[in-house]
DNA sequence: GATAACCTTCAACTTTACTATAAGGTTTAA
DNA sequence: TTAAACCTTATAGTAAAGTTGAAGGTTATC
């Protein structure tokens, strides 16, 4: 099939697909006798594969090694669940910066009568005039 | 005083200091006889409070809008908690996105024995195999 | 007086992951 | 047959927020 035709199936556009191939992440794509190139049912599976782990918040060198090992039949099951859990730790570390930020911001916006007069605890906490942040 | 200890004081760099000045975050410094750029107390304070919104995910643009309103002494407090308002809307749904990530990965890992066998429910997930994931 | 530690400007580069454009060849459908 | 809808390559641009480097002037210290 066409790259268009692998894009629609994959839910990755044309586009990114050729760059994937340029960037190395997914091989050279067979060609058909017009020079375009010629996906199998299996390449889509595999661009399918990038898009989730894609969507799952892992940077496109993480899908390389996922892909590697996706594609070693004999890979250990621990070497990819190293690879998720590490991930896991850092989206945790996200959620809990974000959270963090999340209560002092919000903690600010609550003493914050928020009206048409001047004076407001926001700005103030953002000047450090107060201790609850930083 | 220099660059130096203003970036020092403010915990922020002097390359970004002359880099916020150069996108108008900042107005430009005034400069001492030699030519250096010289600071006040309160150009140091303006420099904190960047720094602190920053620290709390506003973007340089929301900053350079919570500046305005920090500046005039007029604004409506209303003006300020809108902008802090909207801004924890987005972290939050940062965060629910984050988390649903996490529980799907972390749902993954526990199904996957993590050992030297090669069967992994891991890639078999993000292959797309299962029901757990998009 | 030398040398380190400052400061100056300006342009270019970094990161991540694409997206866009130009100029052109191919295929499909009316 | 001609127009739309594909496909090709190569180059450049985007976002955001800085960082780096070169080439040079200034100041503080030994």
């Amino acid at each position: 099939m066409n790259i268009g035709q692998a894009a629609k199936l994959s839910d990755v556009s044309a586009k990114t697909i050729r760059y994937y191939e340029s960037i190395g992440l997914i091989p050279k794509a067979a060609r058909a006798d017009n020079g375009y190139r010629d996906y199998s049912e299996n390449d889509v599976e595999t661009l399918r594969f990038i898009k989730r782990s894609r969507n799952l918040g892992f940077s496109v060198e993480d899908v390389s090694n996922l892909l590697d090992l996706w594609r070693d039949k004999e890979r250990a099951s621990a070497d990819v669940k190293a690879v998720a859990l590490k991930h896991i730790e850092d989206v945790e570390t996200r959620i809990q910066e974000l959270q963090s930020i999340r209560d002092t911001l919000t903690n600010l916006t609550e003493s914050c009568h928020g009206d048409d007069r001047p004076d407001c605890p926001i700005l103030e906490g953002l000047a450090g005039n107060n201790g609850c942040c930083n």
